[in-house]
DNA sequence: TTCCAGGCAATAC
DNA sequence: GTATTGCATGGA
C-alpha cells in the first residue's frame, strides 16, 4: 500500500509536472535532466544560491546572481577576489547583505580548500548554513538524497494533517526519508513540487489537495 | 502600510 | 534547553 507521502508526491507531480530544479544562470530550469551541476562552477553557483535564497524570494536571488555574473564573481575564485563593498551592493536585492556577503566569502574559501564531498555535519559547521541550506546543498549541488524541509513543507503537511505543530525539522525530514526510496531525483522533484504548490496556494490558484 | 519571501545566529529567559 | 529577536530588500 502506498503511504500518504508517496500519494502526495504522485499527486503533486501529476498536477505540476517535473520542476527542473536547481535553476542555473546558464541553463535555467532543466526538467527531466538530472545531470546538473555539470562542473565545479555550477556546483558553486547552487551553493551560493542556497545561501542567498534564505528568507528571500528566488526572483530577488536571480538579480543578485546576475550581478555577480557580470562582476565575474559567480565562481569561487572570483567570489574570493571581489571587493567586499562591491559584493554587498551586488547581492543587495536578496537582503541581509552584510551577513550574506561575509558568509559567501567564507563559502568560497571553504569550497576551494575542500575538494571532497562534504557531509551534512561538515556543512552545518559553516557560518550561515543551517539544516535547510545544508540539505539543499547536499541534494542539489552534490546529488545526495537528503530531504530538504522548508517552511512551505511544514505548512503543507500541517494543512493535510500528516503532522502536528510539535514536529521539528528532523522529524519532518525523517517522515519523508522513511517513506521514499532514497533517490536524489525523487527528493529534488518532491521538494521543488512542494514549493511550487505553496506558491500556487498563495496565489489562490489551488485549493487543498484531496489527500 | 503591513506582511512575507525556497533561514540562521545571537541573545534572552 | 527553548523562545525571542535582528538581519534588509522588494513585491503584493
Amino acid at each position: 500500500m502506498k503511504t500518504k507521502i508517496k500519494l502526495l508526491y504522485d499527486t503533486l507531480l501529476n498536477e505540476y509536472g517535473y520542476q527542473g530544479w536547481w535553476p542555473l544562470s546558464s541553463a535555467g530550469y532543466h526538467a527531466k535532466d538530472y545531470t546538473f551541476p555539470k562542473n565545479k562552477n555550477e556546483q558553486f553557483e547552487i551553493i551560493i544560491g542556497s545561501l542567498l535564497t534564505q528568507n528571500t524570494s528566488w526572483t530577488s536571488v536571480e538579480k543578485s546572481l546576475a550581478n555577480l555574473k557580470k562582476l565575474k564573481a559567480l565562481d569561487p575564485v572570483g567570489m574570493l577576489k571581489i571587493n567586499l563593498d562591491i559584493l554587498k551592493s551586488a547581492i543587495k536585492p536578496s537582503g541581509y547583505f552584510n551577513q550574506k556577503s561575509e558568509r559567501l566569502k567564507l563559502l568560497a574559501k571553504w569550497f576551494l580548500e575542500n575538494k571532497n564531498t562534504p557531509t551534512r555535519e561538515d556543512l552545518l559547521k559553516l557560518k550561515g548554513v543551517g539544516p535547510e541550506t545544508a540539505d539543499s546543498i547536499l541534494l542539489y549541488a552534490y546529488k545526495i538524497p537528503s530531504f530538504v524541509v522548508d517552511t512551505y513543507t511544514k505548512r503543507i503537511l500541517l494543512k493535510i494533517g500528516l503532522i502536528d505543530d510539535s514536529f521539528n525539522y528532523d522529524m519532518i525530514k525523517n517522515l519523508f526519508e522513511d517513506n521514499l526510496k532514497h533517490d536524489y531525483k525523487v527528493f529534488q522533484e518532491f521538494h521543488a513540487l512542494l514549493v511550487e504548490h505553496a506558491k500556487q496556494i498563495k496565489k489562490g490558484k489551488r485549493l487543498l489537495l484531496n489527500i
